[in-house]
DNA sequence: CGGCGAGTTGAACGTAATCAATTGTCGTGG
DNA sequence: CCACGACAATTGATTACGTTCAACTCGCCG
């Protein structure tokens, strides 16, 4: 339907691979939509309907096992795309954690209209590419890092997150950010409880690395160190 | 180079893609090539030259840290592709687990190739999105799974993907196998020391789940228990 | 038979989880 | 404006799971 030139990820998203027409064509297929914080576009094991590029806001990719426990397996940000295209139902649930706006497609549609545009399969396999990279860095933080080491990562990881989906070409990262996530989510990220992340927090704090002025900001008052620290020296 | 038509992974790889004369033009840019146990193919962080598919055989993909602490993040068998096409250094190694061989590109070579085979690209976002689903399937083991819980689901992963790998139509898994991996990379897989490995491994055997004749091999007698456990009742 | 490496088993320890209480923050209504 | 309630976060005490360190067993090859 929309403007799509006014749009805020129009150079970063995938769709940046499209030639103006092919653009409005796609364009058709989809439309915008609000997300609340909290809402699920996505349930986990549901056959995987939709796709989307996320415009703004901050969504998780979360997994469950049957007695409950919670597992973050990916944080999407402005310009990501959602979604499992070509078949499949989606094997984890998709949840805002902020309020959050996406450029939405049928995954029949947006298939369809992939198949004949190879350029923006290619922008999607790159994509993926890069998400399987960071996957498997998280592989290694889950299996291998300390509490510490983790809270560490994570915040790093916002910092150049945020930083780059943000007014990007002035900072590669932020020193002062609000986190997209409460303490418990912090805690499902990282495969940690709340209490630990909370105590590892502090620790940070009291080691003067960061500042926690409310409970979602952060600011990095030590970035060597805590560099130092996330990769594990 | 050599005769496609006799692969063995001829209709499960990528290249099963592509017609017989792409095939032909495509085999002239790799060629085969026998990789030991033990030998690695792709260090972690180097630039990324090569690209490859796996005809025989099982590797690993691993990432370390800075004090040797190891973390294996990707198990890779025959018919499975190696590599990061499309730029980019390597951020985990590539290693032998058993002898294997595999038909290997110069990066730039396949990337050229591929830019214009958009059958292949799709092949290979097909597989990139599975190996993310894998990799996310195994964040939540690293988070939250218990140390049984974890021997259990990488016994049940091994069954099925030794499996479909081998004589495949016959069998979607099998009941018994030999791991192609030592404890200590059982480990490195599960997020685990050796000594926890080896002792969940023999609780299972006293509970008549599985039997253990010799190191590598593995016998599953009870797979509803064990499925049981792997999921986290 | 001896030596080596892989694997198992045992004992003590430590990190993070669990259980529990307290503090802090925000939104609402008096 | 402050009091209240609900929820988020912190802090504390205890427990438990997996790690660490160490001894021992097994299978294999010289």
């Amino acid at each position: 339907m929309s403007d799509c030139d006014a749009c805020l990820v129009r150079n970063r998203a995938i769709c940046s691979a499209l030639s103006a027409d092919e653009l409005a064509a796609l364009s058709k297929l989809g439309r915008k939509q609000m997300v609340q914080r909290g809402q699920t576009l996505v349930w986990e094991g549901d056959e995987a309907l939709v796709v989307a590029n996320v415009i703004q806001g901050v969504l998780k990719l979360s997994v469950s096992t049957a007695d409950g426990r919670e597992q973050i397996v990916g944080v999407v940000f402005p310009s990501d795309f959602i979604g499992r295209p070509f078949g499949k139902e989606s094997p984890y649930g998709v949840t805002a954690l902020t309020e959050a706006e996406v450029c939405i497609f049928t995954r029949s549609a947006f298939d369809g209209f992939a198949k004949d545009h190879p350029d923006l399969q290619h922008k999607l396999l790159q994509r993926t590419l890069d998400e399987l990279d960071r996957a498997r860095q998280w592989m290694m933080l889950l299996g291998r890092k300390t509490a510490s080491e983790r809270i560490a990562t994570l915040l790093l990881e916002m910092s150049n997150r945020l930083g780059s989906s943000s007014c990007a070409a002035i900072a590669p990262f932020l020193d002062a950010f609000d986190l997209p996530m409460d303490r418990q989510q912090m805690g499902d990220v990282l495969g940690l409880t709340i209490e630990t992340v909370s105590r590892q927090l502090t620790k940070l704090k009291d080691a003067d690395m960061i500042e926690l002025p409310d409970r979602r900001r952060v600011v990095i008052k030590d970035r060597r160190r805590l560099e130092q620290l996330a990769s594990a020296a």
